[in-house]
DNA sequence: TGTTGTATACTTGTCATATAAGATTACAAG
DNA sequence: CTTGTAATCTTATATGACAAGTATACAACA
């Protein structure tokens, strides 16, 4: 009755994702081009041996996700890639790969300077009291506590922005950016970095000093950067082994 | 045989589409709480008087935009709506309805002109020739001509960028900000203002200045909510109505 | 009392089969 | 050259069935 797990999770995926997953792949490796048609529900759930039903189920969620088009008594086409839901986990691990972390980090350093900016300008009392607790991070935490509080910070700073769409865009980004955040917090010092500078941008939204908290929230990503930066020579041996 | 659009297209949605926009509504409304459970789907599928195929295609549409979690012997739960994929067309036009102008140019002013300064830096000399012809707005050509002309010259200055999380942000702030885009450029005169900056953001671009791009695409934006609130001011009297 | 097994009913997951309807093609009729 | 039509692809939807996960109640047991 501990709270470490132990086990992996079982894997319970429906078979309409796991079809979807070996479509995309497919996709992705260029096995088809972009508006070729893909092979009929029939033929696929021949090849797959699964029942139509499954492959309908993962024909529609590449569709739902952009990647194709279905149409009746035409077939299933290939959308051209700007259409693709790319901000889509599902979608996005596929097409990036595990390298995308520069893009994230530049996309973070335009986005979230101007989200605590604006959250100094908005922020009401009550969000600076759920605010204070999350930004505290302790060496005592474990990895995935660290991740976790990190999140909630500034996702919460995109809340009191008071704009759904930044904060939309925000936790799209979280959601990627999980991995890229173990990383760096593996990284030693880097817990009590990361937290000196989020004091630094919790005082300036406290004060209500807009300019203050954009340029302290573009520092501490800097650090950030920095900090991936260092993980990646420390893992560069490894990478080499391959 | 000619080019312009007399009739509207025939809607032929289909029926998982239809139903799953009904019950979305139906959550946004608060008919559901989140953490509920909703109908089973044989229930559903009676109270909509269709197969359970069609609902279950509702259903893994909610489900693929973060709406609900559909669990095996459990049923269909409602996520909270951070979990909601909300930058999903579909999602936003209930969520936010039409009065999310505002936030969009909002985060547009954010994101576009660290787009138009990334493009500067790094936009090939091929990428230069396919924004030049982009960059015109003629007088004589319709709105949705505009539209898609406007469209695509913001998309291909992201694209420029080189960064592929900043186009996708970009382009799923296009296509909510479709309906925006026919209203501004309802506004006298607001055509030949856009050209203008259109060609001022070019010649930046062109010249690789990244400071003078993002100060050119900034007061663009400047200029386009001003045509914002012209409309609203134009169109206030119609909204009384109501 | 508290745990464990089990039956039961409810849920979604998957399947096979059939029919409706849109899209394409070829080709005959005018 | 256009129009109508049949054949044949495709997906869309419906129906009925069974498998399998989940929750609950309750008996059996310690």
């Amino acid at each position: 009755m501990n709270d470490v797990t132990i086990f992996n999770s079982i894997k319970t995926d429906k078979l309409g994702a796991q079809i979807g997953r070996q479509l995309m792949r497919a996709i992705v490796d260029g096995r088809f081009q972009v508006g070729e048609r893909l092979p009929s529900e029939h033929e696929l759930a021949s090849t797959f041996n699964r029942s139509r039903i499954a492959v309908r189920d993962a024909l529609s969620g590449l569709a739902a996700r952009g990647i194709i088009t279905v149409r009746q008594g035409q077939g299933s086409t290939i959308n051209p890639i700007s259409m693709w839901n790319t901000l889509d986990p599902e979608v996005f691990v596929v097409v990036y790969g595990d390298k995308a972390f520069d893009q994230l980090l530049e996309m973070r350093q335009i986005v979230e300077p101007e989200s605590a900016f604006l959250a100094a300008q908005r922020i009401t009392d009550e969000q600076v009291e759920k605010l204070r607790p999350l930004s505290v991070l302790n060496e005592d935490d474990t990895v995935d506590q660290h991740v976790e509080r990190d999140t909630s910070f500034h996702l919460e700073i995109a809340r009191a922005a008071q704009n759904g769409v930044l904060l939309t865009m925000i936790s799209s980004i979280s959601i990627l950016l999980r991995e890229s955040r173990s990383c760096t917090f593996a990284v030693p010092g880097e817990i009590s970095r990361g937290h000196k500078w989020h004091q630094t941008i919790l005082a300036a939204i406290e004060a209500r000093d807009a300019q203050a908290a954009r340029i302290a929230m573009h520092g501490h990503l800097d650090q950030v950067g920095q900090a991936l930066d260092k993980w990646r020579i420390e893992h560069e041996d490894n990478r080499m082994a391959f």
